[in-house]
DNA sequence: TTGAAAGCGCTAACAG
DNA sequence: CTGTTAGCGCTTTCAA
């Protein structure tokens, strides 16, 4: 091991490597970085001095690196949980599709928490990122407004900013078509022209357009919803759980299919029909504004409705790979899985 | 807006506030980074560039911060899928236990692929983290050395390694419990002294503990079992689901009751049970070493446990938080959901 | 109490 | 084809 060259405690630089390939520190750099055909470095000092980094194990300082360049070649996401299938494959498919284009992806996740979403993303700008992807934020436009005063790029997925382009579900459309999905499976265990019941999701935009979307398949079906059937309780399973026992306590017998927002009140709603009997053994028809596989090959009446992550991302990259565009809103269809 | 010290295109520095203040870099760096007590910098003073970085919207370049320090501030964490409750509350708990210290979290996901793990290894190295977690690597005992080479500390998480202290769940005595309870749960519907099936899981430390753990409970109450009825298939869905066709096809009826490594095998094998109609009326008793709570309340017959995520954590950041110790493992009890 | 100056490791402009 | 030099924004001696 030749680390003469290296004080002891110290980490490898281009300098060590300099000397140790007997080549400048410009050489080396633009070797190590690609820039060495544009310099017309000879190919035998290339492969010399990469072979010396890689015996020595040299990692190249991105601080530093970041530090000289305009851009750190760092992309940020914000995500609100990891406890569900659709933000999990989000940011699965986000950090590869960032990798395959040189880009490093932090991604942190705020807890559906105004304050840490505004914390998560200074700190994301104090490391430098050169675009941050606000998904499913609380207040999207505030976190632009924060990247805009500090000249970073922001785009929203998932929930729509004013701010900002957006890619986000065909909420309306997909709760559309769910509901007369759920609509048709129940037909012969509704009492005709009885609605649906909403539950789940907070009063954003989101939650919005899909009560629309419910909303809209109903009186396309000729049946009137009042307003006492949509419980927008938010995403707390137990808050879905005691919103349906409330309802029933009030009501007396509940609609026998229901528009549940996502698989989070799902939990709620399925421990609720459980715990109160109220269904007796005739469980009452589901359909779920998210996709989970297992829970998808579990159970017979739940019909899921998929949001199209694959297809939203590759909308949010053409965005981020293309010049800043003003603010819009892109909406991805969503899809069953057949 | 008083801008004129600041080039236009350009992010504001200390430079920046100390013109604009009238004190110097220096007093403006120590104040923001709150060494000022130290250097005994009037309170008015402080006060004063407090406000107008405030008013600019100053942050900090933690690049150029972390280049003259020696220590970044950023911790790295591996994980190999966000597919499920297990990792999502995993990266969770880290993210928000690292804040709490004043410690960035960047987190990157590398879909069980050793490649990929080693890439976002020397990723995060390159990125200068102070300390990096490798929670269920293919190849832990790599990545310590890739981080060994580097001086940066290196700790693993769920699976265990011999070069780095580890903490994991107590796989072997959970798998006993479990298998304990699966057995007497399906007591009245298996053939007397028939062993249970255990299907799923990768080759590695935890699958070997497990299947270890099952055994022994067997053998505690008696039971003899049969290599065939060891079914280590990996973790995806489908090769559960061939698997236990297969299984099927060559030996007729199956075990009444069975052990699943985890969710994503257990899709594979509900999707089989329905799909083959192998049990008719009589679903099988079914143990699950993974928690969902969704899952959990959505089925009745399967038994699942849960890795105590936060005693695993806690084990974790004492490491972390002390001196760097050797290589020992650490294993923490499972639960069950009760 | 405060400021000037050096330098972290790298890259880019400018000379050869 | 290659090297010298300056400087990214910050922290840290050292000097006043």
């Amino acid at each position: 091991m030749a680390k003469e060259s290296k004080a002891p405690g110290r980490r490898m630089t281009i300098y060590d490597l300099a000397t140790l390939s007997g080549a400048s520190p410009t050489a080396v750099s633009s070797v190590l970085n690609g820039t060495w055909k544009k310099r017309r470095i000879s190919v035998a000092l290339a492969e010399r001095i990469t072979r010396i980094a890689d015996e020595q194990g040299y990692a190249l300082n991105m601080q530093a690196s970041g530090l000289r360049r305009d851009k750190s070649h760092l992309i940020g996401m914000i995500v609100p949980k990891y406890d569900n299938r659709y933000f999990g494959s989000i940011v699965e498919k986000f950090e590869s599709m960032a990798r395959d284009r040189g880009l490093f992806p932090i991604v942190t996740c705020t807890q559906r928490d105004s304050e840490l979403e505004i914390q998560a993303a200074r700190a994301m700008i104090a490391h430098q990122v050169d675009c941050l992807i606000a998904t499913g934020a609380t207040d999207p436009d505030r976190i632009t407004e924060i990247c805009a005063a500090a000249g970073v790029r922001s785009l929203n997925l998932d929930l729509p900013g004013r701010l900002a382009p957006s890619v986000i579900s065909d909420n309306r459309g997909g709760a559309n078509a769910l509901t007369q999905r759920i609509l048709a499976a129940s037909a012969g265990d509704r009492v005709p022209g009885q609605p649906l019941l909403y539950v789940g999701g907070r009063p954003d935009h989101n939650t919005t357009e899909r009560i629309q979307g419910f909303r809209d398949a109903h009186s396309e079906a000729g049946i009137a919803v009042d307003d006492t059937m949509i419980l927008a309780t938010g995403y707390a399973p137990e808050k879905a759980e005691r919103a349906l026992g409330e309802l029933a306590a009030k009501h007396g017998k509940l609609p026998a299919a229901m528009f549940v927002s996502s698989t989070i009140p799902l939990e709620g709603v399925i421990r609720w029909i459980k715990a109160s009997g109220h269904f007796g053994d005739c469980p009452p028809h589901i359909g779920c504004f998210d996709w989970d596989p297992l829970v998808s090959v579990l159970t017979e009446n739940i019909i899921m409705l998929r949001q199209d992550v694959p297809g939203m991302l590759q909308e949010l990259f053409k965005m981020i790979d293309s010049e800043p565009a003003d603010a819009r809103v892109i909406e991805v269809p969503t899809l069953f899985q057949e």
